[in-house]
RNA sequence: GGAGAGGUGGCAGAGUGGUCGAAUGCGCUCGACUUGAAAUCGAGUGUACCGAAAGGUACCGUGGGUUCGAAUCCCACCCUCUCCGCCA
């Protein structure tokens, strides 16, 4: 969420601002504020004079007066009729507010000024590769690749049919192997951010709407949830969802901060809109893992820290010895709460390019403004609103994609990562004996 | 799901219609005493909005209502705890 105040004292800068990312006019906005406020002055200096009447009743009466006779029946009488001001001046002062804050809810984040500005992911800009010499050499040594659909159904470690008859299509079934592979990751990623100073946490997938708009999923894109419905419960779509809201209304002191949060989960998005689009394998299912990582952090810092965290995502790539290249997002391609975001593209050589992999992004105050996640310096007044960051460390079922294809080899196997050596117990999948049900 | 109890400031805990944004204790901050510390004593110690300031307004789980006046009374909802049922 936007700062109104900002908004109102700076409107040229903002309205500029979100003019890179869409179609925005802040005048009604604006309006709607100003008229507000005057309702709200209105309104408390009302409220001071009922309070000053039912203090005089109270001392009247205290002094003696009779509670029947004339004094106090006349002041009960202007209480009476300040309330019945109020009781008109309440309503249309509360409907302002709530349409405000309506209005506010569904405004972007306003794209930092190092952010690219662009229209779609064509103007997206390249900051650095890293991996090109892998892709040469896997280039030469195998003359076609498999996709990585093909090549995990051949070997019987994963079932798209199969998951599309006990739920439905984008879904999939992992199997010996498979399941291995998928689990072996998720425990690789999470003790790497442990060992980096993250603290894992395994929150609740379901959330409350509340969580749902702290985040800044909610009110606008509702389509994009599973929701069950008798609950007000939603199946959490990203991590970043429930560790966003762990510290919703809280004040945290300034000494806590950065905070950061790694956590396993599974993830579940509807995909409206994609249909057609990346209809087989791993790519886009309604259900995947995800390791995540979240930081809370000091205003001062989280440019800083959003560096740190996408290197984070990046050495997860390195070590697993994927190719993989890092993009600045353009402002018509960010999500809705980031201020700046690094996407991070991993090779997929049977399609013959990048394919996004984690997403790291800078949220700077709006999720702390929308979920109201403060801190306060020792000494100093007031608060403030923490920064917030989240990163995918990473996608797990693209990672599990990206292992398979680039690691085939000639007789149709795959070879283990030597990261992920020890925790599969093989330093093979689909070795040529292998037998799957 | 059934029965009961309860939700007050960082914590504990008073407050059942009036001067209560809220006693008291603990904690915390600053100061005094001390060579230093402990102990003791003194002062302070929630958040947000409006206002240049003085000051005003709101907030005692949430939302409504009664009243000149609500932490206190009424209604609805949410949450927590105990017992029963069910259950990994």
């Amino acid at each position: 969420m936007l700062d109104i105040k900002l908004i109102r004292n700076q409107t040229a800068q903002v309205q500029t601002a979100l003019a890179k990312r869409g179609d925005y006019d802040l005048q009604p906005l604006l309006d709607l504020d100003a008229k507000q406020r005057q309702v709200e002055k209105q309104r408390s200096d009302l409220q001071a004079q009922s309070n000053e009447v039912g203090k005089l009743v109270g001392q009247k009466i205290r002094q003696g007066a009779d509670p029947a006779g004339d004094d106090v029946k006349a002041l009960r009488a202007s209480g009476n009729e300040i309330k019945q001001t109020l009781s008109e001046l309440e309503p249309h002062e509360r409907e302002l507010k709530a349409n405000i804050e309506e209005i506010l809810l569904t405004l972007p984040n306003l794209p930092d000024d190092s952010v690219p500005v662009g229209k779609s992911e064509a103007e997206n800009v390249e900051i650095r590769r890293w991996g090109d010499e892998l892709i040469a050499a896997g280039r030469s040594s195998l003359p076609t690749y498999e996709t990585h659909y093909d090549l995990g159904e051949r070997l019987g470690i994963m079932n798209f049919e199969r998951a599309a008859k006990v739920a439905q299509s984008r879904f999939v079934t992992l199997i010996g192997a498979g399941a291995a592979l998928e689990r072996a990751l998720i425990s690789f990623m999470l003790e790497r951010h442990v060992k980096a100073g993250y603290t894992e946490i395994m929150p609740p997938i379901l959330v409350n709407s509340e969580s749902m708009t702290g985040s800044g999923q909610l009110p606008k894109f509702a389509e994009d949830g599973f929701k069950c419905d008798r609950d007000d419960l939603w199946l959490t779509p990203t991590a970043e969802v429930p560790l966003t809201n762990l510290h919703r209304d809280e004040i945290l002191t300034a000494d806590q901060l950065p905070i950061n949060y790694c956590a396993y989960t599974p993830c579940f998005r509807r995909e409206a809109g994609s249909y057609g689009r990346d209809t087989r394998g791993l790519i886009r299912l309604h259900q995947f893992n995800k390791v995540e990582m979240y930081k809370f952090v000091h205003p001062n810092s989280s440019f800083d820290e959003l560096e740190a965290l996408t290197r984070d995502a990046e050495d997860v790539l390195q070590q697993l010895q994927l190719p993989y290249r890092v993009l600045a997002l353009c402002t018509g391609d960010m999500g809705f709460g980031a201020s700046k975001t690094y996407d991070l593209e991993v090779w997929l050589p049977s399609a013959d390019k990048y394919r996004e992999i984690s997403s790291c992004s800078n949220c700077v105050d709006f999720q702390g403004r929308r979920a109201n996640i403060r801190f306060k310096a020792s000494g100093q007044k007031g608060t403030q609103y923490v920064h917030t960051l989240n990163g995918s460390g990473l996608a797990v079922g693209r990672t599990m994609a990206a292992i398979l294809e680039n690691y085939q080899q000639a007789d149709g196997s795959v070879r283990v990562p030597d990261i992920l050596q020890k925790y599969m117990g093989t330093e093979t999948i689909g070795a040529p004996s292998s037998e799957s049900p």
